[in-house]
DNA sequence: GTATGATTAAAACGATCGTTTGAAATGGTG
DNA sequence: CACCATTTCAAACGATCGTTTTAATCATAC
């Protein structure tokens, strides 16, 4: 069966990339982990890029897709506050991070990491992914939290990305618990009590405009 | 002069590790950029990682330094408030960012891809680096917050250092400005506002505790 | 059963990797 | 100037990279 190739390829491949990059892994590596031939991966995928492609947008694209479909639910009646939006930006995060870390441990990781490559590939695939989240958020964001300045919000919602960056990554201090535990519902609780506090906390004073 | 070869390497090599990472980066490329033969690398240094060591200390090593300096000056006269162990944590990120920033544009993400790897290599150097400063600043924020539980406390200071990694990784959405701007005090005060909020905020109702 | 298209397999492609070699160049010291 | 240690250089090392080729194998329809 071909698709099970695929998926065997799929399957190795998102592992590694987490946890030796992109560039650190090769396509051997894949193909001995999957246990599928070498030439296979080129056969269909067409090439190692188009397989981080595919990849990608495996693991982004639910995450946006919920989004969108949470935001819509809190979003029926009427205009949702803080801690609505919140949930609906961050649950599917954790969602994520959860199914992501039951298949393996190491694999969250590969999100931090797409993070913190800057290359052509990233903004492309990242730039069609959050396109009309980042819309639709920022102005339900704004309806929430009509007294801040759009800047000010989106400096702060920056900040809760680099959380939700830093909670994939999963970097733990020696001896430190991880910051998140197997229960949804009590990470989504914790990372709310910080989010919302984050946002709500009134606009400070005037600070010169970045450049 | 030999120094002057070293210093090339290291700044031409740094540049690289931070737009393409360390695997992504050849020896070549290092050595071209640098303007030295390929074989001055291995002569210098020993070896490609030997390389990335020694410019992880570089650029670690000082934050470590002046957070120590800085939260001696604000523990010499008494125990200082959440916002001066928040400034001796913050501000000397905010001057190694700001001062590989002049360098080249891209240069602070190669602090951020330090994070979202997890080689032993990263463990090893980072656990040098970071653990006198662990501690020190663990006790220090104990005593600016006695009514935080040391573990929601650990916490929230994962917040703040996931908010200060993401800045280093310079990520914009497309059309929005950068999070930081030339002015490191003012760069200060925006952070500060957000994470004496974070840390300052009541201890929420009880979380289910991470396994 | 046989023909046909899809998939897998082994092998090799040229390119590039990190590293090493040995000789040439360099620069200070007697 | 001659000497010697340090540094640079061109060239090559074996290994591994992503990819391609070509033949073998498979599944399926006639």
């Amino acid at each position: 069966m071909a698709a099970e190739t695929k998926e065997r390829i799929v399957r190795a491949a998102e592992i590694l990339f987490a946890k030796e990059g992109y560039a650190g892994t090769s396509l051997r590596q894949i193909t001995e982990s999957a246990g599928v031939n070498i030439a296979a991966v080129n056969y269909h995928f067409g090439s190692k890029e188009n397989l981080l492609i595919e990849i990608l947008d495996r693991v982004v694209g639910p995450i946006n897709a919920e989004r969108l479909q949470l935001l819509d639910e809190a979003q029926a009646e009427d205009t949702p506050d803080i801690t609505a939006v919140l949930t609906a930006f961050l649950l599917p995060d954790l969602h994520v991070l959860d199914e992501l870390r039951s298949r393996d441990p190491s694999l969250p990781r590969f999100v931090a990491r797409m993070y913190s490559e800057d290359s052509e590939l990233m903004t492309r695939v990242m730039g069609r992914q959050f396109a009309e989240t980042q819309a639709r958020f920022y102005t339900a964001f704004g309806s929430a939290l009509p007294e801040l300045s759009s800047e000010e919000m989106a400096w702060r919602l920056n900040c809760i990305v680099g959380i939700v960056v830093y909670l994939f990554a999963g970097v733990r201090a020696p001896g430190m618990p991880p910051m998140l535990g197997r229960d949804v519902d009590a990470n989504l609780a914790r990372l709310l009590s910080v989010t919302v506090t984050l946002m709500t906390a009134p606009q400070p004073l005037e600070v010169s405009t970045p450049i």
